[in-house]
Order: structure tokens, then C-alpha cells, then sequence
RNA sequence: GCGAGAGUGGCGGAAUUGGUAGACGCGCUGGUCUUAGGAACCAGUAUCCUAUGAUGUGGGGGUUCGAGUCCCCCCUCUCGCACCA
């Protein structure tokens, strides 16, 4: 312990009234000092590795963010009191789209914006007292950060599992643009408003699907992840078994085939469904069907991508003028082309079952097309004609040829048997995963490592030649596409293979590449070697406790699990899954106000109903998460301003529990405040009374009722924030507690039962407002800082009351209440609970039924 | 549309395994102290109400001695849906 922070420690105490200023200044001062949250590997300590989802540069921290940081604080100096060596690092998500909008704005380079955001950000976040080793921060905009994925991505290029194919993207041909599905509003351009044009283009993929299985079977042994958050990705995984089945196509040697995972509804097969996409569909539309066709699928592509696939259009469809054999029952179906099918799930192709499947049964009745049942519930005749909607409940088959009366699930097995056996189908496994395309057509992002020569194709750029450097002399207008694709300096280049005149690709990656391996990097953030330090990549993974929005449920956590994956295929790293356990935490919203001149408001633009710039009455909005867009956002610099680091964190903390959705209300906050102030008095006020006392071990009357409290509270707290994370109970419990101490009456004759439930709350509240602890530690005479004097343990024995209350019912109803003996035998609580005056009332004249006395709790008597 | 969650006083929330519904905090009401307080402290506060009573956890049904908790149906809200991060 050298330098100012132990002069610090040695300043007067200031223990006259609690000043959250000067108390969060010093404090903050001695841990940059000390650096007292820099991990070592050295350490004989257990690790543990805790991290927060890394922000977004945005250039001010939000509430969100303040509840996000301080749920993870806890865990640090939580985790840190109980004797581990905690791994706490922070860093940035530095690449993306909101840089290069700012860039066409306001005339300022996406680089200079976002550094400066990081310099504004990080001052906010220290203000904050976040227990960070801010050694190992890096912004993933770091040439030193993005070298690395590059190389990461010519070895998976390299194993095959980065590959390019062609993919439709949303173009303005306005703007010259891509845009993202977040630019395109009801269809159109968000800056020129013309209508959005899908284009192909050849874009790099990675090969997940590869790992489908093996990311699913994870999922079933991710056993500290939320439940939902396992469920949403299997989901989304989407495997399925089924069956593919070849349908010829009617008088050519074509065959169309489907993806089905109801093999057993294959004689209800009436018509069949094409993607507009798909590849037959030129050879299968006959001369007379070829205009409307040409105009259904120009249609089609107008649509909304995202609408098609969410499938919240009307469903629409065309004949194509072509029949498919059913290969079961050799009968002629239509081939249709419908707005629903999609290319990339399964083969592109439906066999159309109306009578057992929603999407096809609506499709049939909107085009008159037959509809046939051949599953039959049991003890039922369904009609055709007289269906409502269609059964896709089990049952027998009928209308099926050799497999009538068979029940639907063995039907599956020995239709697809059948299929197998005369080569006309097989059994299959399909996944709803699709690959994940990486490549993006902007500016502000990872140079994708590869030149294009005419000759030799798509080379990789040789490792020695890494990094690709990302130039910074461009020009963004948002127009005209990437600044990188007109970048003549950057652009020409050598092919490395055969050194002739090449191309360099002008793509960059999706910035969910650099957030899929963050975590491992922080672990050896200054390595020059490679990406990863191998060993201390093995010492720290996998991340003991990852701690996030629930947003990201799917794509972030999925892609950062298949990516750890490939980096240990890769030898990088040893650890299967990133991710022990997650935490995901809930939004922070408010309500929203309205101008109907000036739309949205911020709070400090509304005064007593009105609007303050010209005075109309606002209009008070839904509560919705705090966004800049919606300025419903409280800036979380006033409200330190005003009360201080501690209580900004209390009440984040306080006011709901992490996994829930948080809706600001400034009056708890004020409640917090309050309550620190409470504590603050509690310990000085009793600073005398207390020095130089011994906590004893026998007491009666109201000290031993203190004593238990306090017992019983380092028992609550420590079982709500271990896993629990229900830090808003924790803090009740704490506050009940110091409720206990103010009415504690003998205080005079037991100093020392009062001392220990003092440092009790100090300890146990440290790792919600680590400032005024330490302070109000130090002012208890404590030479060591009360992060590193280690979590209290309560004592078994303390918890104990020689009597307990429990609650008589009578059928059911609360209707007295005795008190007995922990040791009483249920006899004699039930004689007891009999003969209480009110139970007397009613159970007077009835005839008793049965008792049941459930220890510790309650006796119900039961009687009628 | 598909997938996943949530719904409890005036408000935020508590009730860990089916066992006293409303802990803790905010707000509100009354009081004490004070020149004064938007400070501090004390008391009260689900609803109806004469209550030792009745009702009450989005709505409707069910299982159970007992349901906020389990099962079925419905309503509302939130998140994700592959180029926002």
C-alpha cells in the first residue's frame, strides 16, 4: 500500500454528516492508486471471471447502463469479499452503423467520434465507482484488437468454414446504399424514402450450421443459464426430423424436392408450394402462366423481407401451369408459387397438406384448391368440406392407401421406410439455423482479409501481410455505398499469388464478429503473439458469470458460443462454452412526453405540465425503454451530481430485481438517499459508545432479539446475492435491520451487540455502495479497507428464538395465532391450537375432520 | 405470424419447496420537535366495514385440507425474429 491513496487514507475522518462528494472523490482516488482491482494469474485465490456486456461508444452512459455496472459490481466485490480472485474487465464495442451516421451529420470522422465517446464514457463510468481492471481495456476498433480476427478468419477460411455465396441485401437505389433492416421503414429508404430494392450480392458466411448439433446439445447442459434464454435458442437452432420426398415433375424427368416433417400426411398432399426464389421456377412456368408469374414474383420481392419471414403478410400465391407426381399415390398435383415459402429453409419447396397444416389449409381456400383428410382423431369423422381450420392433433390414418388405420407417429417411420426403400425419399434432419453472413458493404468495421485477382479468385491476404489496416482518410456522405469501395489507394493491390494487378474486398465484418470473442481477449489483452494467450485464455475461461440485456438472448450469445467453439477447434483455447452462467437483466424505462409542437420532450423540457419552449400542455406517452430518440432518458451525471455515486447505485439496485424491467420513478431515489444518511447516522452517532468493545457471547432481552437479527440478515443477504442475485431483497433485509438497530433499547449495557450489527451493515452493504463503507469502515477504526476484511458468517446458534409463532386455520382461513416452543411436539401444538378462543368459535358444533400441522408454520383444522 | 417471458395495494416491489398475501421502500394521513423546514423522529395506511366479519394476486374454470405459486382456456403488455448493437 504506497502512493497518495494510503496519505488518503490517512486524511482526517469526516464523520460529521454523510457528504457523498468528498467521500466518492477520495475513495475513487485511492483505488486508481492502489489499482486495487487489478487481477493477476499469480494469485493462490480461486479465480473467478465476472463480465458485463460491453457497451456501445454512444458517447453518454444511460441508466441501463448504470443498472447494468452496478448489478455486476455487486458480483466483483461480492465475490471478492468471499476470498476469490476477481477478474472484472471493461472495454468497448467500438465498430457499427451509429459512428458513420454521426460521420454524415455532423462532419466528423467515425473514428474521432468514437474515441472521444470512449474518453467522455469512461470518465462517467469512474464516477460510477465500478470495481474495473481498467489495464485490460481496449476498444474493438483497435487496429491491435481487429488484426487478430482477421487472422481468425483466414484460418477459418483456410478449414472451410468462411465461404462466400451469393444473398439478397436491401438496396436504395437512391443512395446507392445497402441498408440495413433497421433503415428500411414500411418498405422504403429512411433518408430518401425511395422504395427499397432487394440486390444480390456474393457476401462471406460463417459455417455455424456446422456446430448446430453441437450448440444444441449444449443448450441441455448450460445449467446456470435462464431457462427462456436456452429455450429461445433451441428454437432457434430449430431442428427438426423429417423427410425429404422426390416429386417428379408431370411429363419431364424434373423432380421437385420437399422438406417435410409430417411424412405421414403425404397421400393429403393436394397442391404444392415453391418459393418465387426457386431455382425450377423458370422451367416449370408454362407459356400461358409466364406473365402473371413474372408479376407475382416482382411483387413478392417488393415485399418486406423482414414482413416475409415473419409471415404477418396475406398469404398470396400463383399457379405456375405445371403438375408434380405424388410418388405415393401416382396422383397429378398443381405447382403453385407462394409468398411464404422461403429459399432458405429446408429445400425451398412445400408439399401442400391443407386439410392438416394452418398456412396450407388458408392457402386452399383462398385459391379453392381440394382439401383431403387423412388423419382422423379418434372418435371422430372429420369432413373435408366442413373444417374449420386444420387438425394437426394425432390420430389414424385413412384415405392413405396400405397405411390406413396406422397411427400417425408410426406412420411417420414407415412412410419415410417406404420412401427410403424404392429410392424415392429418405429420412433427413433439417435445422432452422441458416449460416451467418458476416460481410457489411460500410466503412466502420474490420477489414475482411482478401484480394480479388482475376486469375487466381479470392486469395486470402498472406499472414504477414496482417494486419489489413482499416485507412482513415475517407469521406462519408451516405451515398455512393462504402467509402472503402472507392478508395483507390486502398482498393489496388498485388494479387500475393501471382502478383498481378488485384482487388482488395472493400467489405467489412458485422460487428457481432468482434463481440463474439471480447471475453477471451480480456484475458491476455496486450498479447502480441497471436489472438489469444493460450494459457492465460485457459486460466480465466470460461466466464464465470456473464451478466447482460435479454436482447441479446439469441444472436449475440449464440454467435459468441459458436465462436469459442471454433476458437478451441483452432487450438487457441481449451473451454467449450464461453459462458458459466448468465444474468440477464431487464430494461430500464419511463414515460414518455409530448409536445404536440416540439414532439418528444426531455424531463427538463417540461414544467408543471408544459411544455417549456412554448408553453403548450404535453402529452404524457407510454412508459417504453429510455432511448435518445424518445428522450425519455434521466442522465445519470445529474442524479450523481446531486446525491452521489452510492445512491444512484442503491437505488438502481433497490428498485426491482435485475431480470425485470425497471420503470424510473425520482421519488425512490430520494428514499435511498434517505437511507444511506440513516446508516451513516447509525454509526456515527454511536462512534463513542462502541470503541474498544468485545462482542459477547450470552445475551438476553432485546440485545439477544438484535442479535439474531443481525445473524439472521448476513444469512438472508448472503443466500440472496450468492446465485440469487435478488439484491432488492437483500437490500430490504439490510434496511430492516438498521430499523432494528435504531429501536434498539439497550444499547448502553450491550455496546457490543450493537458494534457487531453495525459492522455487519457495513460489510454486508459494501457491495452495493462500496464508498460510504469504506468510509464509514475506516470511521469504525479499521486499519484494512473493508473490501479485503472478507464477507461476514453467521453463527447457527444465533439464529434460534426459543419461541415461534404459528398461524391456526380453520378450513383453510386464518383464524388465531399461539405461540410454542421450537421443541414442541405436534401433539401438543395441536392440543394448543384447539383450545385458542377464536379456533373455539368455529370449530364450536362441527365435527372435526382432520388436523394437519405443517412445522414451523401452521396448523389447519378441518372440519364440516 | 413464429419463438420466449411478464401481469400482485395509490406506486416500485416481497412471498426461495403449494402453507399467515402485501416484507422493504415511495407516496399519503395524523402527531412530536423546531424561528422554519421539502430535515429528523413516532403512529397509521389492500378494499368493504360496526368487525373477532367478508372480499382480494389480469379474466374464467379446475386440482388440493390449503393456490399468487400447479393444470386448462382467454385478455393485455414486453423482448427477439438473422444488416441496430
Amino acid at each position: 500500500m504506497t502512493g497518495d491513496g494510503a496519505a488518503a487514507r490517512c486524511g482526517g475522518p469526516m464523520e460529521n454528516y454523510y457528504n457523498p462528494k468528498n467521500v466518492e472523490s477520495k475513495w475513487q482516488q485511492v483505488w486508481q492508486d492502489e489499482q486495487s482491482f487489478c487481477a493477476s494469474m499469480d494469485s493462490e485465490k480461486e479465480k473467478y471471471y465476472l463480465l458485463e456486456m460491453f457497451p456501445y461508444p454512444s458517447g453518454r452512459i444511460h441508466m441501463g447502463h448504470v443498472r447494468n455496472y452496478a448489478i455486476g459490481d455487486v458480483v466483483a466485490r461480492f465475490k471478492r469479499m468471499q476470498g476469490f480472485n476477481v477478474l472484472h474487465p471493461m472495454g468497448w464495442d467500438a465498430f457499427g452503423m451509429p459512428a458513420e451516421n454521426a460521420a454524415i451529420e455532423h462532419k466528423i470522422h467515425p473514428a474521432k467520434w468514437t474515441y472521444e465517446n470512449i474518453d467522455s464514457m469512461r470518465k462517467q463510468l469512474k464516477r460510477i465507482g465500478l470495481s474495473y481492471d481498467w489495464q485490460r481495456e481496449f476498444a474493438t476498433c483497435d487496429v491491435d484488437y481487429y488484426r487478430w480476427e482477421q487472422l481468425v478468419f483466414l484460418k477459418m477460411f483456410e478449414k472451410g468454414l468462411a465461404y462466400k455465396k451469393g444473398s439478397s441485401v436491401n438496396w436504395c437505389e437512391d443512395c446507392q446504399t445497402v441498408l440495413a433492416n433497421e433503415q428500411v421503414e414500411d418498405g422504403c429508404c429512411w433518408r430518401c424514402h425511395n422504395l427499397v430494392q432487394p440486390k444480390e450480392l456474393e457476401q462471406w458466411f460463417f459455417k455455424i450450421t456446422n456446430y448446430a448439433d453441437e450448440l444444441l446439445e449444449w443448450t441441455d447442459k448450460l445449467s446456470g443459464w435462464p431457462e427462456r434464454v436456452l429455450s429461445m435458442q433451441r428454437n432457434w437452432i430449430g431442428k427438426s426430423y423429417g423427410c425429404e420426398i422426390e416429386f417428379p415433375v408431370a411429363d419431364t424427368t424434373e423432380k421437385v424436392k420437399v422438406f417435410t416433417t409430417r411424412p405421414d400426411t403425404l397421400f393429403g398432399a393436394t397442391f404444392m408450394s415453391l418459393a418465387p426464389e426457386h431455382p425450377l421456377v423458370k422451367s416449370l412456368v408454362t407459356a400461358e402462366q409466364e406473365e402473371e408469374v413474372n408479376k407475382f414474383i416482382a411483387a413478392v420481392e417488393r415485399q418486406d423481407k423482414a414482413d416475409r419471414t415473419s409471415g404477418n403478410l396475406e398469404k398470396i400465391g400463383i399457379f405456375t401451369g405445371s403438375y408434380c407426381i405424388n410418388p405415393l399415390n401416382n396422383e397429378k398435383i398443381p405447382v403453385f408459387l407462394a409468398n411464404f415459402v422461403l429459399m432458405g429453409y429446408g429445400t425451398g419447396a412445400v408439399m401442400a397438406v391443407p386439410a392438416h397444416d394452418q398456412r396450407d389449409f388458408e392457402f386452399a381456400k383462398k385459391y379453392q384448391l381440394p382439401i383431403r383428410v387423412v388423419i382422423q382423431p379418434e372418435g371422430e369423422d372429420l369432413v373435408a368440406d366442413q373444417l374449420a381450420e386444420a387438425f394437426t392433433d394425432p390420430g389414424l390414418l385413412t384415405n392413405s392407401g396400405q397405411f390406413d388405420g396406422v397411427d400417425n407417429e408410426s406412420a411417420k417411420e414407415q412412410i419415410a421406410a417406404f420412401l427410403d426403400e424404392r429410392g424415392e425419399g429418405r429420412k433427413t434432419v433439417n435445422y432452422r439455423l441458416r449460416d451467418w453472413g458476416v460481410s457489411r458493404q460500410r466503412y466502420w468495421g474490420t477489414p475482411i482479409p482478401i484480394i480479388y485477382c482475376d486469375s487466381c479468385g479470392a486469395v486470402p491476404v498472406p499472414e504477414e501481410e496482417l494486419p489489413v489496416i482499416l485507412p482513415t482518410d475517407v469521406e462519408l456522405t451516405g451515398e455512393g455505398g462504402s467509402p472503402l469501395a472507392r478508395h483507390k489507394d486502398f482498393l489496388q493491390v498485388a494479387c500475393p499469388k501471382c502478383g498481378k494487378p488485384a482487388k482488395r474486398e472493400s467489405d467489412t465484418f458485422d460487428t457481432f464478429v468482434e463481440s463474439s470473442w471480447y471475453f477471451a481477449r480480456y484475458t491476455c489483452p496486450d498479447y502480441t503473439d497471436g489472438p489469444l494467450d493460450k494459457q492465460a485464455a485457459n486460466h480465466w475461461l470460461p466466464v464465470d458469470q456473464y451478466i447482460g440485456g435479454i436482447e441479446h438472448a439469441v444472436m449475440h450469445l449464440l454467435y459468441a458460443r459458436f465462436y469459442t467453439k471454433i476458437l478451441r477447434d483452432l487450438g487457441m483455447l481449451d473451454v467449450d462454452e464461453p459462458f458459466t452462467n448468465l444474468l440477464t437483466q431487464g430494461m430500464v424505462c419511463k414515460e414518455t412526453q409530448r409536445c404536440p409542437e416540439h414532439g418528444w420532450l426531455y424531463p427538463e423540457q417540461v414544467e408543471d405540465g408544459k411544455c417549456t419552449i412554448c408553453g403548450q400542455l404535453v402529452e404524457l406517452g407510454r412508459t417504453e425503454k429510455m432511448s435518445k430518440s424518445k428522450k425519455n432518458v434521466v442522465d445519470p451525471n445529474q442524479l450523481i451530481d446531486q446525491y452521489g455515486a452510492d445512491t444512484a447505485r442503491l437505488f438502481s439496485l433497490f428498485a426491482a430485481p435485475p431480470e425485470k424491467d425497471l420503470e424510473w420513478n425520482e421519488q425512490g431515489v430520494e428514499g435511498c438517499f434517505r437511507f444511506l444518511n440513516r446508516v451513516w447516522r447509525a454509526v456515527s452517532d454511536n462512534l463513542e459508545l462502541i470503541k474498544n468493545t468485545a462482542i459477547p457471547n450470552t445475551v438476553s432481552g432485546d440485545a439477544a432479539e438484535l442479535r439474531r437479527k443481525t445473524h439472521q440478515t448476513i444469512k438472508k443477504v448472503t443466500e440472496d446475492v450468492d446465485g440469487r442475485f435478488h439484491f432488492n431483497t437483500a437490500i430490504a433485509a439490510i434496511m430492516e435491520l438498521v430499523n432494528a438497530i435504531y429501536s434498539f433499547k439497550s444499547r448502553q449495557e450491550n455496546p457490543g451487540v450493537l458494534r457487531e450489527a453495525l459492522e455487519a451493515v457495513v460489510s454486508l452493504l459494501n457491495p452495493f455502495v462500496p464508498h460510504i463503507c469504506e468510509e464509514l469502515w475506516q470511521l469504525l477504526g479499521h486499519q484494512q479497507s473493508v473490501e479485503s476484511s472478507g464477507w461476514p458468517s453467521w453463527d447457527e446458534s444465533a439464529l434460534v428464538a426459543a419461541e415461534i409463532t404459528l398461524v391456526v386455520q380453520v378450513n383453510g382461513k386464518v383464524r388465531g395465532k399461539i405461540n410454542v416452543a421450537v421443541a414442541a411436539d405436534s401433539q401438543s401444538i395441536e392440543t394448543e391450537a384447539l383450545s385458542e378462543p377464536n379456533v373455539q368459535r368455529f370449530i364450536a358444533g362441527k365435527q372435526l375432520r382432520k388436523v394437519i400441522v405443517v412445522p414451523g408454520r401452521l396448523i389447519n383444522i378441518v372440519v364440516g
